[in-house]
DNA sequence: CGAGATAGATACGCTGACGTATCTAATAAG
DNA sequence: CTTATTAGATACGTCAGCGTATCTATCTCG
């Protein structure tokens, strides 16, 4: 066979193929984000992002014109979307299912790492921070707690007057801290224990001291 | 008056002075953490610590053999040894010291900033996580609702069967998410709001279904 | 199939940090 | 004052990323 590359005829065969469009974009996104997973953001480049992806740099410069660029675009097109929805009659069930959900979905080890390297920056970088809650996290939602007590509140079965901000962060700061402390993820066990003994108390129905038919306004 | 300097006549007098010892530890500290704070631990490097404390690489590399050694270094000898200890018998008022402490001892903006960075740091990396909580975290207390907490429980004001690890977690869970939020440090009012409507009806003691004076062991 | 658009490879000069070596000057200890 | 330490200045050679320019190869669309 005739040697048609331009290198050297031991690297791989070279499919020759050529990505465009979507499909090299999102394999430029991957590939910045597992940068920043894995070596931070203040340590990423160009180079490096074009290297995994396998691609060249020109190709990069031609859409943006930095690595945060690409990893703030990247972030948003990956995140998820969802939201806490179901909502059975079923409080308790529904405040865990919502902090399983912003487990599996947002603090998967890869975005874990990404979001908190982007958090770390976003303290010391305004810029970024704007863009990153208003560009990433507010338009693809983040509430996960906060959609459900609203909904039951809405039906009475929660007081309103008890929603208030501190009580309403409860659950997702617990989650994130325990994902700090541990660098590992809360299990079902530690999620239903931030229910049962954070949440659940500050709303006034405490086990411990029992409001299971009272002291709300009626539905 | 003669010439003395080896560069420009130009620069700063250079008033001949030499630092060393504890003084020059010092002084290269405050410029590890500065650079951290303003670079994130990603983008810090021997020259520009060299370069913010007015010293040379050469006296760097005597005693360290990175940035990180530094900044590890200069935290554990920067960070305050504090605890909350006054213990009136104020569970409420002692929370809220306790949390105010954490505020203004461990969460000012420079502070802050550079802790950040590591803990985004040591998310990625299992050593430096490592020597983060077991050679500066641990040695350096920073434990503040659950000082008071136990003392509370061991006086038998606090049932000791609530003192979980989620319950001892609540107040600076909420602290660090409130400082990741908003950018900004928690104002007293909001530090009374995580004590009345987070910890203490977690401890049942609950302003909504009021246990002022019975339902605990007495003491 | 041919034209226009888009990827990919590569080379370039530039800059800045790396870690070390060397030498001089200030300081502390005796 | 003398001597042993310890800081400070500087100069390397090396390396890697930067952002750009250039040219070719591949792809899409009409």
């Amino acid at each position: 066979m005739s040697d048609r590359n331009r290198t050297q005829a031991t690297e791989r065969p070279e499919p020759a193929r050529r990505r465009r469009g979507k499909e090299l974009i999102a394999a430029i996104h991957q590939a910045a984000l597992e940068e920043t997973a894995e070596q931070g953001l203040g340590r990423i480049g160009m180079e490096g992002i074009a290297r995994r992806a396998g691609t060249a740099k020109t190709s990069l410069y031609r859409r943006w014109s930095s690595p945060e660029e690409i990893v703030l675009d990247a972030l948003y097109h990956v995140l998820p979307v969802e939201e806490p929805s179901p909502m059975a009659d079923d409080l308790r069930g529904d405040l865990i299912a919502a902090l399983t959900l912003m487990r599996d979905k947002f603090m998967q080890p890869f975005y874990g790492a990404v979001v908190t390297a982007i958090l770390a920056e976003a303290q010391r970088n305004p810029e970024l921070r704007e863009r990153l809650y208003g560009e990433v996290f507010e338009p693809r939602g983040g509430r996960f707690t906060r959609t459900v007590l609203y909904h039951y509140a809405e039906r009475g079965k929660v007081d309103p007057a008890r929603l208030t901000p501190v009580v309403l962060d409860i659950g997702e700061a617990l989650m994130i801290k325990y994902g700090v402390d541990e660098a590992k993820l809360p299990d079902d066990a530690y999620i239903a224990a931030i229910v049962d003994q954070a949440i659940l108390p500050a709303l006034g129905h405490d086990a411990g001291c029992d409001t299971g038919g009272r002291g709300r306004p009626a539905g």
